[in-house]
DNA sequence: CTGAAAGCGCTAACAA
DNA sequence: TTGTTAGCGCTTTCAG
């Protein structure tokens, strides 16, 4: 096993017959040097196939171009589309991530938090399955932290998140504009925010327009099991009933089945709106599901652009909403 | 803004009274030193809360500990599982990980390539969407990369996979084994290898039990869709069909929804069997679905493994499969 | 057992 | 324009 020691600006400098101080200015366009220098230690460098070192420049530096992101969610029904998009935020501007999966473990966030400031991160991504909010990062004061979907109980803190109530708006609005008028909601546990908000969101609807809930909303699991359940408790109540607005749409697709089951036709008996627009659910489902897209990615690229500018000294405070957007399929078709 | 430097060896070293180098002993445990001195140095430490900089020791090393994960899925269906299992088995080792979406394209991939050169990462994991073989990662030599999920098609490189054959090989085994005789394969695209080797799997286990199957598989797309269509041109050509091997859950979904649409009872009439053991589909699924579970955790750590290996001088060269396993659901209960 | 000195690879200031 | 020097933070000989 040969021990082979990567080329330096010093092998560059020697073999171009310059000093290392020129190889750095050549490298880096920085300070003055004449072309043809220049040129001769490019050719060099590329030649014995050098690779600047970037740990070295970063200890001279005192930053390292890097941040950790540290998610709760090892399902990652939720992290990775945030992941992705602050990823690729992140990469453009040439930071490298740190992945770290803390399984909502205090003790392994701890860790991973001591580990990645002795790598001298610039910052920290934290993000998680749920949209309630979490307690803060223990980092020092002064290093920038951004929540991405989870938000901190520290309300000054920097979050980007869902607009969770603006998401059961869209979806009931558009449920309203189909011309449907006895609408009732299915969603998941009252302990989560997101279910709240989204019935929130989902009254305001029906208030501005004028309409009076059929029933007040169903809270129960974030399941296809519950959205079968729910379905016949509704409709044994209310056998009218013309629309639906879920949770999620793991609930909608339930909803549907149930309905089917009791001979009613999706969408012209009764429409049917879903959460999350998760593709493979929504396009699978029969009929194919309307729902509303929480854009999660471009939250975690967002996220990733608030923590460039904490990390560049100009920190933005308090939460931010990104806009859910509405996804039509066959559930709300008009008749 | 106050511009703050984070204590360094020297600023513990005044504060203790000692010298650079005998705080670096103390806090390293190397060299030796007095109980005393060692006890007073950490105290100090403490104190001033210190945090060894990992960038300097690495250019003095000559390695970060860190390793980059690529990946080329960023829907992460499979991808997900594999990293998540990597993560935790480098991260035990106190190596950290770096990740980076390639996206499938080549020039994002040759781009973080090159950037985690710079930071001088111990070496590489690859992984993608598809098991079909992809090209290798363009590395100097020596560098160290395992492959998990996707091969190289170079193949002396270190590749860790799933065990198609096998998959399908126990998802048929099982159906034979719960009194099973006309069966039938429905799997996803013929370009691509695990729905092929599922089906030579499917094959081998019809063979080895004296089955002749009832029909050559049907290869179609992995969706639902593919699954409810396939069953009704199995079940008009095949009306006694009793048990149906499914190259995806997803597909597995789409069969049983057909079979209750044409009143076949599951598992009854007909037993359904998948493959991926996608959790919230088996459990969602209507009964509940049996699946082979492809260990794709398993499949990561064991990656991160073969990584740590390699980059400790013993490579293990060429692929190594890992072992799936069956997960018994309602969809293939005995009557 | 401890401290001084040199060096990891790189860059910035300053002389030449 | 170029080379020299010093230093980023840490570690490791090697004298003392």
């Amino acid at each position: 096993m040969e021990e082979t020691r990567s080329t330096t600006v010093r092998d560059v400098a020697r073999a171009a017959g310059v000093s290392p101080g020129t190889v750095s200015k050549a490298i880096n366009g920085t300070g003055s040097i004449s072309p043809a220098t220049r040129a001769r230690v490019l050719a060099t460098a590329e030649e014995l196939d050098y690779r600047p070192n970037d740990l070295a420049r970063s200890v001279f530096e005192r930053r390292s171009f890097t941040v950790g992101m540290i998610t709760t969610d090892s399902f990652g029904r939720f992290s990775v589309p945030v992941m992705l998009g602050a990823e690729d935020a992140l990469g453009a501007g040439r930071i490298s991530v740190f992945l770290c999966d803390s399984r909502d473990d205090p003790i392994r966030e701890r860790h991973y938090i001591d580990v990645l400031q002795r790598r001298r991160v610039d910052g920290f991504i934290v993000t998680g399955r749920s949209s309630n909010p979490r307690p803060p990062l223990e980092v020092p004061r002064g290093m920038p932290v951004v929540y991405a979907h989870a938000p901190s109980t520290e309300p000054h803190a920097t979050s980007v998140l869902i607009d969770d109530v603006r998401t059961g708006e869209l979806a009931t609005e558009h449920l309203i504009d189909t011309g449907r008028r006895r609408i009732a909601a299915i969603t998941g546990p009252e302990r989560f925010l997101a279910a709240h908000q989204r019935v929130r969101g989902h009254l305001a609807a029906l208030a501005a327009a004028g309409l009076e809930p059929v029933r007040s909303p169903l809270g129960g699991e974030w399941t296809e099991q519950w959205g079968r359940h729910a379905t016949h408790l509704l409709l044994r109540e209310h056998p009218d009933i013309d629309g639906i607005m879920c949770g999620s749409d793991l609930i909608a697709r339930g909803v549907m089945d149930s309905l089917r089951e009791l001979g009613r036709s999706v969408p012209d008996d009764v429409a049917v709106v879903g959460i999350d627009n998760w593709e493979l659910i929504a396009d699978g489902a029969r009929p194919s599901l309307t729902s509303v897209d929480t854009n999660l990615q471009e939250l975690g690229r967002t996220a990733a652009q608030r923590l460039l500018e904490a990390i560049d000294g100009r920190p933005r405070r308090g939460a931010e909403h990104i806009a859910p957007r509405l996804v039509i399929r066959e559930s709300t078709e008009l008749g």
